[in-house]
DNA sequence: ATTAGCACTCACATAGAGAGAGTGCTAACA
DNA sequence: TGTTAGCACTCTCTCTATGTGAGTGCTAAT
């Protein structure tokens, strides 16, 4: 038996209209309303077809079909031979209020996370930039108190990172900026994931010889402080719109919605999702494709972002099986280019 | 009619029965659980003479009886009298694992907001402090890129505020330390909220006078600079568990939890709701004693928080009406004093 | 190949019958 | 006089039966 041209259009009538109205799609609602000139019986045997391919399936004898995540892999697949790369122009519009407040990469996040739930009606994640390999451009230390610094970490990309430490020891608040210039100086350059190594060994050996009127106390500092920067990388999870499921009609039950919300609020489980499904510029991931259980009524959508033509980070959003793909994906591909194009502009220029 | 010590006894029981299950209390289960030496029939009496007093209500003719806002009233003011200090030795424990990250003051906030929520399993609030009258100790540039800086406020409190700042002309980096010297000398001492006003003027006016070799990029900058000091104060909110409603069985109606939700994820009318309640230690408001109607069937225990004596921001835990008071009361109050301990160990020790 | 017709299935809504929990009232009791 | 047993009554909830409607699959006619 063969997807021919009749069968495709009904599949993708039953999708659609199984998209909008989350209720089983019956032989006379296709007739009707997706003018196709064949009887409701016509569609009847189709279906059947469609059923035995494994397009769809009955949730109980005589009920009308829903898509299986067979039908939506098809369903998307062909949607993304057309490439519509129709653009979100109101995003584009949107995206202009992130810009102003774009120089700092958390509100970057922040604001494109929750435009991207807002646009799509449903859960979305961003995975906040891997560092590792990120360049320091420059380190300084602001006194807070005798006992309490807060260190400042400018990366060559402009991000900023900082952390406050708690010290041991006191120091003098005149050698601050002193030690600044000589981390800035001696770890300027080297990544961040490098600064654990012999970087340090080396770092101590000279601060031995240097060892003058300010005492000891650099010697028990600096390792403290580089300990700090190579630990410095987090893996963040921003989310917004977690709550957007109970708006959707499979959720009311609201052990299930419990259940996905227990799923999605936890960090670690959504970054190893994202982490997961692949490293392409846009994935998607239907029903029980993904790897958990708890998803398998889910779809999710994914793009990575990118920072001088490198990924650094991706973006996902995650909806029932029966979301609008046309729409999510356009949205999230904007999102995508969107960011691509503001942290370029917000965070390179120099390199 | 008075409420003799009979009723009183059977009011408590009735309303503890009722915060434990959900479900309204007949006059047999009164008599069996509570042991009184009184006949259901006796207990019958006295319920419905609450329910003439308005402590009690019946949801139908023949159902058990439900406690009104004015029973909860009645029961809270009497815990109060009670006044029942027992510490939560649990917190104190677990407020150990707050104190390692406690000398940032994000940290503290969202720590606490979170074991808030934990421990009392209902949706917690904590209100940023107030820094406008927080007086500056220090301003500290970072150069981030020629037309980027980061912008750092050590308060007195050493809380320390940051922002990051697009320039519209380029300043030059060595110019930094110099700027950061100068605001720190011309602004520390000041109150964040006076910097926007004649300090700025005279500010300027020296400006002009020391104008040197550093060219115009001072007139410029300074101003600018101090435009965003002065604005920096946010009203930010923390929120954690909101979620847990829809482990409430008043809120299995899905309609009826998104209300809720929807209501405590808007920030600003919780910002506003925390403001509404006194600015006592302790503030509990029930049911429709709250402003907002949503509200209607929630409870409202509110604290506040200090540092140096001095109120600067207050949290909260929001639940049924049915609450469990006891409980919810001790670790409100519990997590207020930790939080006032927190902090005037790792804010203070110099003012 | 398509379609009209028809018997059949199954979810869902609606109504009625008990069951059960609870009340209020009355009369008896200590 | 306060307390209690007894009883009729009320109202919700659950279970069952029954009808309705949307939908199917099959057959026969076009």
């Amino acid at each position: 038996m063969s997807l021919d041209k009749r069968k495709i259009k009904i599949l993708k009538a039953i999708i659609s209209s199984y998209i909008d109205n989350a209720e089983a799609v019956g032989s006379r609602t296709i007739s009707k309303k997706y003018e196709l000139g064949v009887s409701p019986a016509t569609i009847r045997n189709e279906m059947s077809d469609l059923e035995e391919m494994g397009f769809l399936v009955q949730p109980h004898t005589s009920s009308g079909r829903i898509p299986t995540d067979k039908a939506y892999r098809y369903y998307v697949d062909d949607l993304w031979k057309k490439a519509s790369n129709s653009k979100d122009s109101n995003l584009c519009d949107i995206l202009k209020v992130v810009d102003e407040e774009a120089h700092e990469m958390d509100s970057v996040l922040k604001n494109s996370v929750r435009i991207l739930s807002q646009f799509t009606k449903y859960t979305s994640f961003i995975i906040a930039p891997h560092l590792r390999k990120s360049i320091i451009k420059r380190i300084q230390l602001v006194p807070i108190v005798d006992t309490k610094i807060l260190l400042i970490i400018v990366l060559q990309s402009n991000i900023v990172k900082q952390v406050t430490l708690k010290l041991n020891s006191p120091i003098p608040f005149d050698q601050m900026d002193r030690i600044s210039a000589m981390l800035t100086e001696k770890l300027s350059g080297h990544k961040l994931e490098d600064v654990n190594l012999e970087l340090k060994e080396s770092l101590i050996e000279q601060l031995y010889d240097m060892r003058d009127n300010s005492g000891n106390s650099l010697i028990e500092l600096v390792p403290f402080l580089m300990e700090h920067i190579s630990k410095l990388e987090d893996i963040n999870v921003y989310s917004d719109g977690i709550t957007n499921i109970l708006n959707l009609p499979e959720y009311t039950d609201h052990v299930k919605a419990k259940e996905f919300i227990s799923f999605v609020e936890n960090k670690d489980s959504v970054a190893s999702l994202l982490q997961f499904v692949g490293k392409n510029d846009l994935d998607i991931s239907i029903g029980r494709e993904n790897p958990y259980e708890e998803l398998r009524d889910c779809s999710l959508i994914t793009a990575t972002y990118k920072f001088n033509g490198k990924i650094i980070g991706k973006i996902g959003v995650i909806g029932p099986t029966r979301m609008d793909y046309q729409k999510v994906i356009s949205t999230v591909k904007s999102m995508s280019e969107a960011m691509n194009e503001i942290i370029d502009q917000n965070f390179s220029k120099e390199v």
